[in-house]
RNA sequence: GCCCAGAUGGUGGAAUUGGUAGACACGUUGGACUUAAAAUCCAAUGGCCAGUAAUGGCCGUGCGGGUUCAAGUCCCGCUCUGGGUACCA
């Protein structure tokens, strides 16, 4: 019988979406196993060969999970506002809805295709309103919560106690001071907007070469807009102890550390001389206070108008409006030079009592810390370039005692900078009664701080990178805010019952110049008065395209709820979710808001999980290969003829060389999975994502390879079709032996997630029935449930077309008998010093005695024994037995 | 600069706690089938050396050291590649 994958696949894909063959029950009597994809971005593109890679992957363990007796919750959906259906509308006038509906069917028929054991009727699409009233909803939660620093734990704003000096102020006072708590708040703030999709952008969506994430231009700029912005700050330490207990991989973790940026240090107070102000600066060293020289503040810096003395005034306001203009990427640049400017003003150092200057420059950030630094220039590269720069004073106060003489002579002299550990020096005051000289760093650290706390000049402190999150956007397709602006300046949410607010119908997508929103134009949409004729505004902008993955997870265990978001009950049973697949590209932010946002809903009791993703795995990227000539211009691959295994040019006949690259348009390398279903069939294309390699390596697409794997099933189908192999007979004992290797083998790869090593195994088994010539049924059957997970249209139909009427994806895991898998005897490789030099068979049970008299007294040992000394004989069971000779 | 991951045949990649390096697959070569080709099946395939051959030897997991009876695996020092991050005091 041919192998007619065509045929085949069609038909059991009818055949599972008929009968519902994977539809998830809350059954909560069996073990619950929740296994999810991140969901798709419907592109007009379609499906990238990337997207089968990750999801196979999970479909595989999903199938073996199911077999081994769990309940398991496997959904698919779509991440469906964003920009790329907003540019079409603008161009053509087509309602992004619209544009939405049809490349989510593109990518639901691809991905069916591949015959993934998704439960369709759970599928969610951000852009329906019946899934983002519950992210609004959530947003109306963020906004009506605060987070109590104390108890570490965000709690419902009416629980906030207003100070009764506050509530003598009145009620405008109040509304500012509960404002200032929420976790989501309107406020004006300097802001990223990028001027190509005329929208604001999150710190986190601009890259450090200065270009946008989303759009690759590098037309973005600093601006002051209102916009709405979420405190994730203040779950920074949650956020950051919940990655210890999480089994991710530990890059991703890191990445998320670094993103949080806790460092533990003091704030200092600097008293001004002349004037009655003080500077407080954040830093990490503050046992390196003896050698803080001038002191820097931040061109933003609130006190610089206050503290530039006259003659200064000029050059500072210059400096500080030039700073101003500058971009972030010009700023932060780190082969530019330093640049600053003195205010005229001096610090008193506090344990020195030396008046010290104080700059002005932009090498110190406003959102950092205090805005406001010490420099110790002997320790701190930046200070010490800056120092150099324009000549001011250099103090060593730690000498690098192991450091090359010549290095620490230099140190010492101030021409050089140390930032490792050394012993103080010049670090005592004895009026003051503090003396750190020659103490550790870790006890000069804490007598520092003690003796400041003690003088009420400063105390210990913890900062974070993180800054608050800008969570609003200037566009169309993404879920508006319940929010209404009052006349009067008073903000509101809308209630739950008034929930969705549904996106308004406008005529023109495009955003305005300054930064409005296409909402602006929504007409009737727009106004609103209240009972008491108070007129307001609805809110514009809408939420960026992370809101709606923030929890979709949680949506999938409930999805047609409209009373709730989900029920608890479902949610109690189904959280957390046990592995989440996905690529490494959302290792920060996706991961970060969706853990945030997890951890509110946790505190205000609406899940019962802290922490929502329990194991993370990243699959690999699939790259192509793609050539490039001596000078590194690439080729297109239809530009390039292979001969003799080295490549050339058709046009220029130069040699070209192989590399390996993302696939491009450009470089005509690009793999659309249709074709591959087309020529080799679903299971092909989803054994050969398996077989490239390990899943979270990245790995170049090759042709042939996917040929490779097909050949396998073909193999697979024309023997065990082949009703003639397939006996009513006793197997041999080397099939039984080999078949339940092979089970073994099999499960312990998945649940491992080496899918390829598994596969290969299976190659092996089959390899191994061709040479049998002869395998029993049950043997037949059993392989048919161990492929099942990997290639389920090709066991479906085997399996059925031994007599089986239900599907094979029903049928239990095969149970590995131990009996066929014992051994009595193990051939021991005999090495020399190391070397092998042959083999032995030996009985497993023989003592090690033995052992060392049939070794010694083997023909082939007599060679590398004479004329030598046996020193030692190593004898390990079941593994090595190394002969030691002199 | 800093953090993380990686480097194994012509290619993709295997190799429990250190214990036979190169499983499996691609490619290549040879054979069978065929008028022929394709497809398929069978066999060989890390490099070098010796031998007609069976076979035997040496060298081999990015580079240089070390630990060990034994190192792809562990330790120290480098090189290169990929990813992240970047004046965060």
């Amino acid at each position: 019988m041919d192998y007619n994958f065509r045929e085949i696949e069609k038909s059991w894909q009818n055949y599972w979406a008929e009968h519902k063959t994977f539809k998830t029950e809350d059954d909560y009597s069996k073990p619950k196993f929740y296994c999810l994809d991140m969901f798709p971005y419907p592109s007009g593109a379609g499906l990238h060969v990337g997207h089968p890679e990750g999801y196979t992957a999970t479909d595989i363990i999903c199938r073996y999970k199911r077999a081994n007796g769990f309940n398991v919750l496997h959904p698919m959906g779509w991440d469906a506002f964003g920009l790329p259906a907003e540019q079409y509308a603008i161009q053509t006038g087509t309602h992004p809805a619209i544009t939405t509906q049809k490349n989510c069917d593109n990518f639901r028929r691809q991905i069916q295709s591949l015959g993934l054991s998704y439960d369709w009727d759970r599928e969610i699409n951000t852009t329906d309103p019946a899934y983002y009233k519950w992210t609004q909803w959530i947003f109306t939660r963020l906004y009506n919560t605060w987070f109590d620093g104390e108890q570490q734990k965000g709690r419902p704003i009416e629980e906030l106690s207003v100070p009764a000096e506050i509530e003598s102020k009145g009620k405008e006072a109040v509304r500012e001071y509960i404002d200032e708590k929420r976790l989501a708040y309107y406020d004006n703030a300097q802001v990223w907007y990028c001027r190509h999709c005329k929208t604001v952008c999150a710190n986190e969506e601009v890259l450090n070469d200065g270009s946008h994430e989303k759009c690759g231009t590098k037309e973005v700029e600093r601006r002051f807009l209102k916009q709405w912005m979420l405190r994730i700050p203040h779950y920074a330490e949650r956020l950051l102890t919940g990655l210890d207990n999480l089994d991710w991989p530990e890059g991703v973790k890191d990445m998320q550390r670094n993103w949080i940026g806790r460092s533990t240090g003091a704030e200092v107070d600097f008293l001004l001389d002349g004037v009655d102000e003080k500077i407080r600066v954040y830093t990490t060293r503050p046992d390196t206070l003896f050698g803080a020289t001038y002191m820097v503040i931040a061109p933003e810096h609130e006190l610089v108008d206050v503290i530039t003395t006259e003659e200064h005034k000029d050059a500072v306001n210059d400096y500080v409006r030039s700073a101003a203009l500058k971009s972030d990427l010009d700023r932060t640049d780190l082969a530019k030079d330093k640049t600053g400017v003195f205010t005229g003003r001096y610090a008193i150092n506090p344990l020195t009592g030396k008046k010290i200057p104080v700059w002005v420059a932009d090498y110190v950030l406003t959102g950092y810390g205090t805005g406001a630094i010490m420099a110790v220039p002997a320790h701190d590269t930046r200070d010490f370039e800056f120092a150099k720069t324009f000549g001011l004073d250099i103090v060593c106060i730690l000498d690098p005692k192991d450091a090359e003489p010549e290095l620490r002579e230099k140190v010492l002299k101030g021409d050089a900078c140390w930032t490792e550990d050394g012993a103080y020096i010049n670090s005592a005051n004895e009026s003051e009664g503090l003396d750190i000289d020659g103490m550790s760093k870790e006890d000069g650290l804490k007598t520092v701080i003690e003796w400041l706390e003690s003088k009420n000049l400063g105390k210990a402190t913890v900062n974070y990178k993180i800054r608050d999150w800008l969570f609003s956007r200037q566009r169309f397709w993404g879920e508006p805010f319940p929010v209404i602006h009052w006349e009067d300046g008073e903000v509101s949410v809308l209630s739950d019952e008034d929930l969705p607010l549904i996106l308004p119908d406008v005529e023109k997508y495009l955003p305005g110049e300054t930064g409005e929103s296409p909402l602006a134009n929504a007409g009737d949409w727009l106004y609103v008065t209240d009972s008491n004729g108070r007129k307001g505004r609805r809110e514009t902008n809408t939420m960026p395209q992370w809101a709606g993955s923030c929890w979709y997870y949680l949506r999938y265990i409930d999805p047609k709820n409209d009373e709730a978001p989900f029920d608890k009950v479902k949610e109690n049973y189904w959280m957390p979710v046990d592995l989440y697949v996905g690529g490494a590209e959302h290792a920060v932010l996706h991961l970060l808001y969706s853990r945030f946002w997890h951890k509110v809903l946790f505190d205000l009791g609406v899940v019962s999980t802290d922490e929502p993703y329990l194991k993370l795995y990243n699959q690999g990227m699939i790259l192509a290969f793609a050539y490039e000539t001596a000078s590194g211009s690439k080729v297109p691959s239809d530009m390039v003829e292979e001969r003799d295994g080295s490549y050339f040019h058709i046009e220029t006949g130069e040699e070209l060389k192989q590399i390996v690259a993302k696939m491009s348009k450009s470089l005509k390398n690009v793999i659309n999975p249709d074709d591959v279903v087309e020529e080799y069939g679903a299971d092909s294309l989803r054994l050969y994502e398996m077989f490239m390699g390990p899943l979270d390596a990245t790995k170049p697409w090759t042709d042939t390879g996917v040929k490779g794997v097909y050949n396998f099933l073909r193999r697979v189908f024309t023997f065990f079709s082949n009703l003639d192999n397939v006996s009513e007979k006793d197997d041999t004992k080397e099939t039984l032996k080999l078949l339940h290797q092979t089970i073994r083998k099999v499960g312990d790869d998945v649940e491992d997630l080496k899918f390829n090593t598994a596969i290969s195994q299976m190659m092996v088994f089959t390899n191994h029935c061709y040479k049998a010539g002869k395998v029993s049924r049950l043997t037949a059957e059993t392989f048919m449930q161990v492929l099942a997970p990997f290639a389920p249209h090709i066991a479906e139909e085997l399996w059925n077309l031994y007599g089986n009427d239900a599907s094979v994806s029903l049928a239990e895991w095969p149970k590995v008998n131990e009996e066929y898998l014992v051994e009595n005897t193990f051939e021991y490789p005999v090495s020399f010093n190391g070397k092998m030099r042959f083999k032995l068979e030996l009985p497993l049970d023989i003592s090690k005695d033995d052992a060392e008299k049939a070794v010694l007294e083997h023909e082939a040992a007599k060679r590398w024994t004479e004329g030598k000394t046996v020193v030692k004989l190593i004898y390990v069971l079941g593994k090595i037995i190394n002969v030691v000779v002199k």
